[in-house]
RNA sequence: GCCCGCAUCGUCUAGCGGUCAGGACACCACCCUUUCAAGGUGGUAACCGGGGUUCGACUCCCCGUGCGGGUACCA
């Protein structure tokens, strides 16, 4: 099998795009066979500067590698349209010769006025063929150089394929436009690019959004006129957001690098990706990229939009983080804990994996064992259902127990100190919030125990008593 | 307007004529527990509507409704 991701450089990725090159990069490695990458540049008003390079690093960020493309090369070259111009133009050729396509020097105004015309009638939009009838004069304006597009000729009848995750689709010709194939200004339209691309780079299933269902016709309409196999087509449903739209640029669906620098792993990444609009059919939900290639079929792919849940992608990313390795984990963090060294990180570890959701949070959990431990501005000290007197006797044998070794045996301390609360009538889970806060500046976070382990007996031992001064005001 | 597609818990989904309609996320409760998490247990929650077909429909067919997409010298 051969599959391809064709974008257009438009701009950056969104998880809805990525998600239909994830699909085609899996059936292709599922298979064994080949994924191509093409760059669909035809458009040059749209051109935006910098969309490939974008395009290709959100691709091998994550993971979704190509055998042939841009960068990498291959047999089926040049894989950016923009540099096949000369190909498509000989094809366009042949579909003059072969009465396939025609010549068409109608004004903007005039298929305007047309198609109001035919809207108001009840009937479908489509161009009237009023050049093919006068082809002869349309050859003389163009020796004349009036601005002329390629059309293609639909034939009548009915189209149908058999689509990999719709099932069979059909069309009555009769509803089909005759589509523009080559631009005045010479460029070909995605519908003749793409045709011919596929099969020149053989292509076998052309994976796509649904969204090109309707144009799909057109191109077998082409395969046939030139005589090709057409290849099989799947068309996936759309990502939609939380507002059921269709996720877009316009609409400023976030470029899929920005979840890099949130601190989404890409693995996670891809796991949430696929379970959109995909099932294994198993009760698993979690799965590596290699699992993924092991699983993953056209056919399982399912046939209805899906609202991409943020949340659902919290839940994979933490869970992809829990089952990396301590030494992935001291790799990964040394981008989120600058400057520190990676015995540092191995002792952090096992305090920061099992809170954390995005890499991102590695940094603020283990902020105050790294430096200072600010006071949240609304923490509330002592906290409630600790009285004033409590709280000052354990910090003060918190702090005694420290400066004698307390730190060497965290469990001993840590039952002392749980007794002491005993005699005092707290609970060891109240009580202990003064130690949290004391050391970590807030109620929340890694375990105090090993924090004060972490930063120290002197440090430990400060905070301790900066925490006892504020009792004394 | 015309054409095409889609329709199961709030969300992602399993289901492919007979199931107490299953799982995951989220949510709630409980357990564990030095906080927060993580983990464990349990719970709330769904077949868009109407007709058929059938002994029997979430499943098949038709109609309606809703939603999405296309309808460009954009992809």
């Amino acid at each position: 099998m051969r599959t391809r991701f064709a974008p257009s450089p438009t701009g950056p990725l969104h998880f809805g795009s990525v998600r239909t090159a994830l699909f085609a990069w899996l059936a292709a490695r599922a298979s064994g066979g080949q994924f191509v990458l093409r760059i669909e540049d035809t458009d040059q008003e749209r051109y935006l500067e910098d969309s490939e390079a974008l395009i290709m690093e959100t691709l091998l960020w994550l993971g979704l590698t190509w055998d042939e493309g841009p960068e990498v090369g291959g047999s089926h070259g040049p894989y950016v349209q923009s540099q096949r111009t000369a190909i498509y133009r000989e094809h366009a050729e042949r579909l003059v010769t072969g009465g396939a396509a025609y010549w068409c020097t109608c004004s903007p105004e005039r298929l305007t006025e047309m198609r109001e015309r035919q809207r108001a009638a009840s009937e479908p939009t489509r161009y009237d063929r009023h050049c093919l009838a006068i082809q002869d004069e349309v050859r003389r304006q163009r020796d004349e150089l009036v601005p002329a597009v390629l059309r293609q000729r639909i034939e009548p009848g009915r189209t149908r394929w058999d689509d990999v995750v719709r099932g069979e689709i059909s069309f009555d010709n009769a509803d089909i436009d005759d589509q523009v194939l080559l631009k005045s200004d010479g460029f070909p339209t995605y519908h003749l690019a793409v045709v011919v691309d596929d099969h020149l780079m053989d292509i076998t299933d052309v994976i796509r959004s649904d969204e090109w269902i309707p144009s799909t016709p057109k191109h077998l309409g082409l395969y046939q006129a030139f005589g090709w196999a057409p290849p099989r087509f799947a068309h996936v449903p759309p990502v939609l957001g939380e507002d059921r739209l269709k996720l877009s640029k316009r609409r400023g669906a976030r470029n899929v690098l920005e979840y890099g620098e949130l601190g989404y792993l890409a693995a996670a990444i891809v796991n949430a990706m696929a379970l959109l609009g995909w099932s294994s059919g198993t009760e698993q939900e979690l799965f590596t990229p290699a699992e993924l290639v092991e699983r993953f079929s056209l056919d399982r792919v399912h046939d209805s939009a899906a609202v991409f849940d943020p949340k659902r992608l919290d839940s994979l990313n933490g869970q992809h983080i829990r089952r990396l390795s301590v030494e992935e984990l001291v790799e990964q963090l040394e981008f989120w804990l600058l400057g520190t060294s990676k015995e540092t990180r191995r002792r952090l570890v096992p305090l920061l994996q099992e809170r954390m959701v995005v890499m991102r949070d590695a940094t603020s959990l283990a902020a105050p064992l790294l430096g200072d431990a600010p006071w949240d501005d609304d923490v509330v000290f002592p906290p409630r259902k600790v009285d004033g007197d409590t709280a000052i006797a354990l910090l003060d044998t918190a702090c005694a127990e420290v400066e004698s070794g307390g730190l060497d045996d965290l469990t001993a301390m840590r039952e002392r100190l749980t007794a002491l609360l005993d005699s005092h009538g707290v609970k060891a889970r109240d009580g202990f919030r003064v130690l949290y806060i004391a050391i970590l500046g807030r109620a929340q976070g890694v375990p105090v125990f090993d924090a004060m382990a972490f930063i120290g007996v002197e440090v430990s031992v400060r905070r301790l008593r900066a925490a006892r001064a504020r009792l004394e005001l």
